[in-house]
RNA sequence: AGGACCAUAGCUCAGUUGGUUAGAGCGCCACGUUGACAUCGUGGAGGUCGGCGGUUCAAAUCCGCCUGGUCCUACCA
């Protein structure tokens, strides 16, 4: 074996073997136990998020597999409907200089394909560099025939059932992508934006008193106007108003009611005039009282609108532009104003009331005209300002706006027509799943997030205008009649279509997410009624972060019910972000990025340095950010291996927080790994070519060593174990970490060397011991392999044969660890006895090292050492432990002191009651001696003290439990026999 | 505006139902290479557990308020 662990040249030689010998499919007899993996984009590649959520499917997956459960971890990825076009569509650009429209739909689709085809590889290639125990052989992708015939199927059904349906309807458009998009998609921002206050003129030159009071009912202002005041923070759409609403309760605007008023934009002779209503919407507190009321360009707009029969005129086409279409703006002001009056005017899609000169316009040149003109017409409210000059009332203020959140441009309310999933219905059930306990979040926080967003929930928008994606399986006729239909074919025959009438299919594709909303089923052969489904269905654990709970585990939950009639998984595991070591989000334009890959195989600086701004436009930004890396990483980052970043994320997937990624916790466990193998190779050196106790009647003797650590083996399954129960990673990492490095390592193995080295030790002691050498690790590497694969599977092909434990229940298949059981407990083996005898052992060998440190004794220097004032026991034990304590401890000799008295001048430490003596009169430096004893004198005072004023206060002996007060008392009785010993001390030095 | 989570050693984090002398790793200091490992060993320094109040015999832990941070949801024309 190599001196250090090099992980480089492992991982892919065992990760390939698993694969040809097909160790990833479902093969165990148990009950079945079944992870989807969250589908990544399938051009996409690998980042820190991934790699930590596949660490924990893998953990887990790794772990029931060895407890024998059937067990399925499903791949497969996710055809990322915005995302893919879009980066297909820069690629064009680029490279072919062409937009999609110059290749056409199926051209162009074509091409994704071909790209899905070349780059599609990249993701499940770096999958496999995590250790991802994935059933490859069943690899699914959300655009595959399969998914296909499962899409088609539930919209068809969902829309037989009126649970989805058409519809003309403001939703969030995207003016870049020129796409609905979800309220998922849009992220709300906080940026600097104005509000302007504008004159509406009362229809005929009318007046009103407005009457302002304060909140005693005084009032402030008493005026005639002939106008209403309105705020607005986007006035280009005033152009589409439809109304003026007041409160019902709005005493100052009670005269104009029902009234009509003045749009103060467009041509002059073609002014439009609007109602003035009542809604409940308006809060007469905020502004003036009165809102503009404009159907088409905002939601709460429209809610008012639909509720007082209010048209919505649109204003905008598809890239956010002032519309160019349509009627004049002379007949569509006309068609308008008449509407306003009552009358019916039909569609009004045709009108576009946008002025002629504002046409074609962008959304924000065209707000620049419209406040420029109104100012200039007077009709602009405005204020004296302190330097006294009346100026038109612009206020600054911060405005949440809408951004898409793959286009980063504003998005736009608009009114189009829509396909909607309605979820009313689908929501009650889901809602009632997660509160009855069929599904359980871990956190369970989280909880509380999915049933708050679940029960005010909109319909769902399903519609994109992409051409990538599952198309809408609706035809429509030349009257624009449209029939839902699995093909073609059966939307004639289901409809009873004359074989010549010409139809032609919905243009638009489905969301990505109602796709990947059937994932667990539908990876399962849905609709067919497969084996599989059956077996697996319902999975077990979804593992994911909360990011996507509401895209993808709340509709995930809501269609699987609906169509399976059953639950996707039973526990949701809701994991935090992975952040940079400074807490930051890692991001591209901030050049903080790790790429889990370069962490396993080591980066150079420069390489580094180049990824992080290759593509950066700004050279300044590129500058400061290569600064920034040479400062972090000044070496590069090194080589750590699949199995210490794994070991990583496990120690660091702490429940319901983010995760800042340490890169000192990296090297720690790369440290840890090395630690494994060396120990290893400690064992195979001692152990390999001998008698390792293999033949079942060869007699075997067990050291105390031997019983001990085979104790705590058992303590440290237990532990393990139930923290993956508990998805508590860092808990079981920890507890592995702790048995490995500080206990077999620094004293076990330390044990197991007298022994070994002993000429004398019998050949039964020394088969007991080579046998838990090896045992002991065999099953420490099956207890650590779902954590750190490659490492485990490594050391334990050459360890088992000498452990001889490893077939038992898994005959045939021995020859791997990944098919090897799970550890049980032994309570069999669990001594408390050894226990207790070894920290007996390590408290005198501890205590030597701490009086040779104190003393400045070399570490090397033979020490003879006493013990005395002991119990019994500890004679024994000094008696039964000679060698091992004389070899731990570098001493020629430790023997029994019969009478304290004759104690020589000696540095002292208790172990319990017993005092450990090294003699030392020619050793001593009294003045540094004395102070050292003050200050553990004064200790030890503070410690008494303390426990006496407890034990002294009878609240707290009448009411604490027995068990407390008694440990107080023993407390108590150590500190003072520390103290006294101490007190002796000082006196024998002082007298020195 | 509503809600969630977080605040423990210089850094990254543990700390079960209240009872520890408050822990780990990294970093730091001192010492140490003959027989697994310097990606190591031994010993050590370092914390009034964000602040204030309360409940209790007893609070890092439970409750309230405050401060600071992260995030989600909804937003006012």
């Amino acid at each position: 074996m190599e001196k250090t662990y090099q992980p480089e040249q492992i991982e892919s030689r065992w990760y390939q073997r698993w694969e040809a010998d097909n160790r990833f499919a479902p093969s165990g007899h148990g009950a079945p136990f079944t992870i989807m993996i969250p589908p990544p984009n399938v051009t996409g590649s690998l980042h820190m998020g991934h790699a930590f959520q596949d660490t924990i499917m893998d953990t887990l997956t790794r772990w029931r597999r060895m407890q024998g459960r059937n067990t399925l971890w499903q791949v497969g990825t996710d055809h990322a409907g915005i995302a893919t076009q879009m980066l297909v569509e820069r690629k064009l650009a680029t490279e072919e200089g062409k937009s999609r429209h110059d290749l056409g739909r199926n051209d162009f689709i074509d091409k994704v394909w071909e790209w899905k085809n070349e780059s599609g590889g990249q993701i499940t290639q770096q999958l496999r560099r995590m250790g991802t125990s994935l059933d490859w052989s069943r690899e699914r992708f959300t655009m595959d025939d399969g998914f296909y015939k499962a899409v088609q199927d539930v919209f068809v059904r969902l829309h037989e059932e009126k649970l989805i349906y058409r519809g003309k309807r403001l939703v969030n458009w995207d003016p870049e992508l020129n796409t609905a998009i979800s309220d998922l998609e849009v992220e709300n921002v906080e940026v600097d934006g104005h509000m302007w206050h504008f004159k509406y003129p009362l229809a005929g030159g009318e007046t009103y008193e407005y009457i302002e009071k304060n909140s005693d009912g005084d009032v402030i202002l008493r005026e005639t106007r002939d106008y209403i005041s309105i705020a607005t923070t986007r006035p280009e759409t005033m152009l589409g108003d439809g109304a003026v609403a007041v409160h019902p309760s709005d005493e100052r605007y009670a005269p104009l009611v029902g009234k009509l008023c003045e749009i103060p934009v467009g041509p002059k002779e073609h002014r439009r005039l609007i109602p003035i209503i009542t809604d409940e919407y308006p809060d007469p507190t905020f502004g003036s009282g009165a809102v503009k009321i404009t159907g088409a360009h905002d939601f709460n707009d429209y809610a008012v609108a639909q509720r007082n029969n209010i048209p919505l005129y649109n204003l905008m086409d598809r890239k956010a532009r002032m519309r160019t279409d349509g009627l004049s703006y002379e007949a569509s002001a006309e068609l308008a104003s008449r509407a306003a009056k009552g009358e019916n005017i039909g569609d009004v899609a045709a009108v576009n009331l946008v002025p002629e000169p504002l046409r074609g316009l962008d959304r924000f040149a065209a707000r620049q005209q419209v406040i420029e003109a109104i100012t200039e017409e007077g009709l602009a409210v405005t204020r004296r300002n302190e330097d006294g000059v009346e100026r038109p009332l612009v206020e600054n203020k911060k405005i949440m706006q809408p951004f898409g959140d793959r286009s980063h441009v504003v998005i736009e309310p608009y009114l189009t027509d829509q396909w909607f999933v309605a979820v009313d219905e689908l929501a009650k059930p889901a809602i009632a799943a997660v509160e009855n306990g069929d599904i359980e979040f871990v956190p369970k926080n989280y909880e509380n997030m999915y049933f708050s967003w679940m029960r005010d929930l909109q319909d769902w928008c399903i519609s994109r205008q992409l051409w990538w994606g599952h198309r809408i399986p609706a035809w429509y006729d030349a009257d624009g009649n449209v029939y839902v239909a699995r093909n073609e074919q059966e939307a004639r025959e289901k409809h009873n279509l004359p074989a010549d009438l010409a139809l032609t299919q919905d243009e638009d594709v489905l969301d990505t997410w109602f796709s990947s909303g059937l994932w667990t089923f539908a990876t399962l052969g849905w609709p067919e009624q497969t084996p599989e489904l059956a077996t697996f269905h319902p999975t077990s654990v979804l593992v994911t972060g909360f990011d996507i709970i509401f895209f993808w585990v709340a509709r995930m939950i809501m269609l699987t019910l609906k169509f399976t009639g059953d639950v996707p998984f039973k526990k949701v595991y809701v994991h935090g972000l992975v952040r940079d070591g400074q807490g930051n989000k890692m991001s591209k334009s901030k050049g903080n990025v790790l790429d889990p890959i370069d962490l396993i195989d080591g980066i150079s600086l420069d390489e580094l340095m180049e990824k992080r701004t290759g593509n950066m436009m700004q050279p300044q930004k590129a500058k400061a950010i290569s600064n920034a890396t040479r400062s972090e990483f000044p070496e590069g980052i090194e080589a750590h291996g699949t199995d210490a970043l794994r070991y990583t994320f496990l120690s660091q997937a702490t429940t319901g927080r983010d995760i800042k990624f340490d890169m000192g916790r990296l090297d720690g466990y790369r440290n840890f790994c090395n630690k494994l193998w060396n120990a290893s190779r400690y064992v195979l050196m001692n152990a390999d070519g001998e008698d390792t106790g293999l033949a079942p009647d060869a007699p075997v003797e067990l050291s105390l060593a031997d019983r001990w650590i085979i104790s705590r083996l058992q303590q440290t399954e237990a532990q393990v174990t139930s923290a993956l129960e508990e998805f508590r990673f860092d808990h079981a990492s920890q507890a592995l970490y702790d048995f490995v490095w500080n206990e077999y390592c620094d004293w076990y193995l330390e044990l197991s060397k007298p022994v070994l080295w002993d000429e004398n030790a019998s050949a039964e002691a020394k088969r007991g011991t080579r046998r838990t050498l090896v045992r002991v690790l065999e099953t420490t590497l099956r207890l650590a392999h779902p954590m750190m694969p490659y490492l485990t599977e490594e050391i334990w092909q050459r360890v088992a044969p000498l452990a001889g434990t490893f077939n038992e229940g898994t005959e045939g298949s021995g020859d791997s660890i990944m098919v090897q059981p799970w550890p049980m407990v032994d309570e069999n083996t669990v001594d408390e006895t050894a226990t207790h005898d070894i920290e007996w052992l390590k408290g005198v060998i501890i205590a030597v090292r701490n009086i040779r440190a104190e003393m400045n004794i070399s570490p090397g220097k033979p020490l003879d050492v006493l013990l005395t004032k002991g119990a019994d026991a500890d004679r024994q034990r000094l008696a039964d432990n000679q060698r091992f304590l004389a070899k731990l401890a570098k001493l020629d000799s430790i023997s029994w002191l019969e009478n304290p008295a004759d104690a020589p001048l000696s540095a002292t430490q208790l172990v319990g009651e017993m005092e450990v003596l090294v003699p030392m009169a020619d050793l001593i430096d009294k003045d540094t001696e004395l102070a050292r004893l003050a200050k553990e004198i004064d200790k030890q005072e503070k410690v008494i003290n303390g426990i006496e004023k407890k034990l002294s206060n009878e609240g707290f002996t009448a009411k604490a439990p027995a068990a407390v007060v008694e440990k107080e008392r023993a407390k108590l009785a150590d500190s003072q026999a520390s103290h006294r010993l101490l007190m002796e001390q000082r006196e024998k030095i002082a007298a020195l």
